[in-house]
DNA sequence: CTAGGGGTAAAT
DNA sequence: ATTTACCCCTAG
């Protein structure tokens, strides 16, 4: 009993993630080997990454191969998917060797807003000033007002409600907002401060941060990206841009989240990467594929001019 | 080598 | 007390 135990880090999921686009699922040593990932699962065995994916694709699908099928009150107030591919895994005897940046793909009738697979990152702080300052309601604004503004002209995420009270506890608590009774408004001395992501990704290093305790406030659902990203070989482009356009989103969501826990940001930090990555894997990968049979099911017409 | 079964320490 | 998730074991 030597190993006490060793909780895998976001960036171990995060390259597992990638190297599971790059290689496919079941690849598990060829991920191992790839130089790429290597630096960062040196420490991990083939099989430890075969288990670390099946934890990851079980959590939110349920039983994958585990877990018992008990009552989940996974209240899910408004539908998921209305495509049901019931236990269809990916299945891929061939690897993609593209990695040749190319530019932000365009997406054609999804519901992508500003997304820029660049630096470009949307924060919640800014919208949130942004929603305050537009509305222009004397007073101050309502959450739910904020809510709505933002909602209406972004993304509209699995629980950003739940997100965003946070981020407002937050900002008031911070003086950057001032909360009147009911309404947020915003404060003089917005001075932000700028915290970015660490622009490192995994690329041979170790682990910095023994890191035991990890403040989880899960915020996004890698499990339910990741089923998603199985899924989508199997979607027409539409479908897959949505999905990418998700990813990107939560990313952003873990990104704004991580700021927020300031002090032990260390872990949200990392997941926020760990989301990043996996977003930008995930364009990788639908701009990669030379999609053989994209067309539209109902007209029979290829509905992929620039992928 | 991979997939799946199972045990159990750690977390809630 | 129950759930989570890391790790080991073994058949194919």
């Amino acid at each position: 009993m030597g190993a006490p135990k060793q909780k895998w880090t976001a960036e171990e999921e995060a390259a597992l993630k990638a190297g599971v686009i790059k290689h496919g699922a079941g690849k598990w040593r060829t991920i191992l080997k790839d130089p790429e990932f290597s630096g960062v699962l040196y420490l991990r065995s083939n099989v430890d990454l075969k288990d670390k994916w099946r934890n990851m694709s079980v959590m939110v699908n349920g039983y994958g191969s585990r877990e018992k099928p008990k009552l989940a009150p996974k209240r899910a107030h408004h539908i998921h998917r209305q495509d049901e591919n019931p236990m269809a895994f990916v299945n891929l005897g061939q690897s993609d060797e593209d990695i040749p940046d190319a530019k932000p793909l365009p997406v054609s009738g999804a519901v992508m807003p500003a997304v820029n697979p660049k630096r470009t990152t949307v924060r919640l702080d800014n919208l949130i000033m942004e929603a305050i300052t537009s509305l222009k309601e004397p007073g101050g604004s309502h959450k739910t007002a904020i809510a709505s503004y933002i909602e209406e002209q972004y993304w509209p995420p699995n629980d950003f409600k739940r997100i965003l009270s946070a981020k407002l506890k937050y900002l008031v608590a911070n003086g950057k907002l001032i909360k009147d009774k009911r309404k947020y408004r915003i404060a003089r001395t917005s001075a932000f401060a700028e915290r970015r992501v660490s622009p490192l990704f995994f690329e041979g290093r170790q682990r910095i941060s023994p890191k035991i305790e990890r403040d989880d406030f899960n915020i996004l659902t890698m499990s339910q990206i990741d089923l998603d990203l199985g899924r989508m070989r199997t979607m027409t482009a539409e479908q897959a841009a949505e999905v990418a356009a998700r990813a990107v989103a939560e990313a952003e969501a873990a990104i704004a989240a991580a700021e927020e826990a300031a002090r032990e940001a260390e872990t949200a930090e990392a997941d926020a990467e760990a989301a990043q990555a996996f977003a930008e894997a995930a364009m990788k990968t639908m701009k990669g594929r030379t999609a053989p049979k994209m067309v539209n099911f109902i007209t029979g017409s290829p509905l992929n001019d620039r992928f």
